[in-house]
DNA sequence: GATGAATGAGACTTCATTCAT
DNA sequence: TATGAATGAAGTCTCATTCAT
């Protein structure tokens, strides 16, 4: 977990690379489920290999390293984790029938937690390494603020201009919006691994954040 | 990590030794260090004691396996980390001078500000762990709950019966606070490790929360 | 070496693996020379790697524990030491030309001096182990009485209908048997370890069991 | 236990030495029961010191090195264990009352094996580390000839230039005879640990040697 | 005489990685 | 592509022993 950039590049080479095998598949499927239960640096390639059925230097022959592994599990998933649905919902925004900032930020809890749910455990392997790791930290931190902090910049900016939210100082409040859906979604899905999330609580979030944020 | 309950035992074995020598002492402070920047799992015993200037075995000693060095770590500031606070507060409020859950708050963000930035190594081998570490989480989480939902509750209580945070169904606004609260401690003291929160961030906070508690 | 019942287990276990490679052989025959000299306790995987010209890992990737290593010397030959000379004799017993005890003895004497010579230095490790270490012996102890005493009994009690050994109460008998049995090969193959038995001590041997037998 | 010729010297010091403190015949006490239990190789000094609610230190203090701790259990015991026994017998013999080799022999299993019941410990201390270490066991042989071997030929010579035990090759037959007397009594005391020896038995053993030496 | 903190060598074991097949 | 034997560095931990108090 030392050069830097690499993120890009492994991103580049992801997508040139051949489709995977029956046994690569098997390999990420059963490192998905191990980091999450146990992290990335609790749990052993021979572990992998033996969960996965497959000999431990097939691991090696696909993803070079421990470490290289563990980032062809992240990486194809950061693309989806904001861009798309960003995209996605910017589309909606701009062309359709979201009319109210309540009204996308509860299609935005609602996508994301369907989506969340559907990829609960490479969800917890992306935090857990996030936090623990600062090597990757540094690595993802200039993604992250690129794909997530800037587009939601601007989907505030359009409501603003839109007349919604007016007079709040943009900064200081997405600041508490992102504190509050970072803890959201990390007890959640992270630390409360069986809790289910209801509609009802979901409303309880953006009236807490709506309200917020108007105050 | 294996045995269960021991938590309590740890506790009363604490405070039944010897006070520490210097190695101790310099054992200690360096495993917080290492522990805050890599993490436990990626922090060697013998890393520990070349910084700590001290032997290996000297670790081992004093105690016994890594593990319950970490242990040795967190323990004593569990104890700080919520009751000592709430205790103190708690007697502000009934005593004293705190007569709103605006000042409560504020209070209670200020005073926990301080104490984690006293203690930002540790609160972030905690934090660190408490996610990262199965075993761990499943020791702390009763202890968790006791400690702090409980005299959380009594406090939020004590204000809807003054009067204050009427008509809220309590256990699901407490949910949001308490989501509020984590992402607010974790993002400042374990993810943004430079940041310097201000003082018109804490009011920017206590009213965020406010507004989404009374709406 | 904590785990009980193991040996069984053990047993299937190694009729089901697949045949050692060169250099586990080698490891294997180290480890014997190592701990038949100086004991299991007394001898270390590092020396044993080093003997073998072996990496001290692959001595864990074959063996898992230097317990395990203990065990996979001393299993294979359990199951030859008794039983399979028992089957022999009896079968040449029953079947063909040993009429008398005295013969029996003979042969049971010669062949298993001429076994234990080809097989001395396995025979020290059981026999060390099994006086020294406790776990060990109540593992075997069970092993031992069921493939030993009882095919012995059945061997004594045919002599007995034959009429030979008539009048002797079998069990306080057998029991001064085993003592003399147990301290012949004990003293010479593990206390003496250059002592060369000759014809005329067998000779010695069988007169002096078969006077007190039939005393 | 590298030094040769240590026992001749030790017995000297320890003859010389001061009477033991309280502390040192806890520590004593407290390593034959280790030692017997599993073994000198298995039995750490720590352990030693905790069980017999001493400082290490103070081992070390008293006894230099652990091999010392080991002899200091050993040799004052060597010099009852046959020697003693031996003159008294002698003496009784010569001047008693001991008139056939059976009476001798009879007196001699009742007499050592309630020397053994009382110093069971020791003696499986004895046994398992003369077995276990070829150290000890190069040490203890010369010593072991002298005292043992030798004083039981005079014995053996004594009752055969009175008629008894006649025309029987001596060398070849008290193989027999150590060799019995030797599975008797590590069988009894040493890997059956339990075991009760009765009356009957003795004389089923007695009689068994003295037919096996007739014969 | 007794303590117990401290040591550092060495024990067993784990691990990511390599490479011949 | 896949294997699995082999590696050796590094990990946690144990141990007999020393020494200042």
């Amino acid at each position: 977990m030392t050069k830097s950039k690499l993120l890009e590049g492994l991103m580049q080479e992801m997508a040139n690379s051949k489709k995977q095998t029956v046994k690569q598949q098997k390999i990420i499927q059963t490192a998905i489920e191990l980091f999450a239960e146990k992290g990335y640096a609790n749990t052993s390639t021979a572990e992998i290999a033996k969960q996965a059925e497959v000999a431990e230097g097939t691991i090696f022959k696909h993803y070079g390293t421990k470490d290289r592994l563990l980032l062809s599990i992240i990486v194809p998933y950061l693309k989806e984790i904001f861009p798309s649905m960003a995209d996605e919902v910017i589309g909606e925004i701009m062309g359709r029938n979201i009319a109210t900032f309540d009204e996308f930020l509860k299609g935005f809890f609602t996508n994301r937690i369907q989506f969340f749910n559907e990829n609960k455990e490479i969800f917890q392997v992306l935090v857990k390494e996030f936090i623990y790791n600062q090597e990757l930290r540094n690595e993802l931190f200039p993604y992250f603020s690129e794909n997530v902090l800037l587009r939601f910049g601007k989907i505030f900016d359009h409501f603003q201009e839109r007349g919604e939210l007016e007079n709040i100082p943009r900064e200081r409040v997405m600041k508490m919006l992102f504190t509050f859906i970072g803890g959201f979604f990390v007890s959640r899905f992270v630390i409360l691994t069986d809790y289910t999330i209801t509609e009802e609580e979901i409303d309880d979030a953006v009236r807490f954040v709506m309200n917020g944020l108007r105050g």
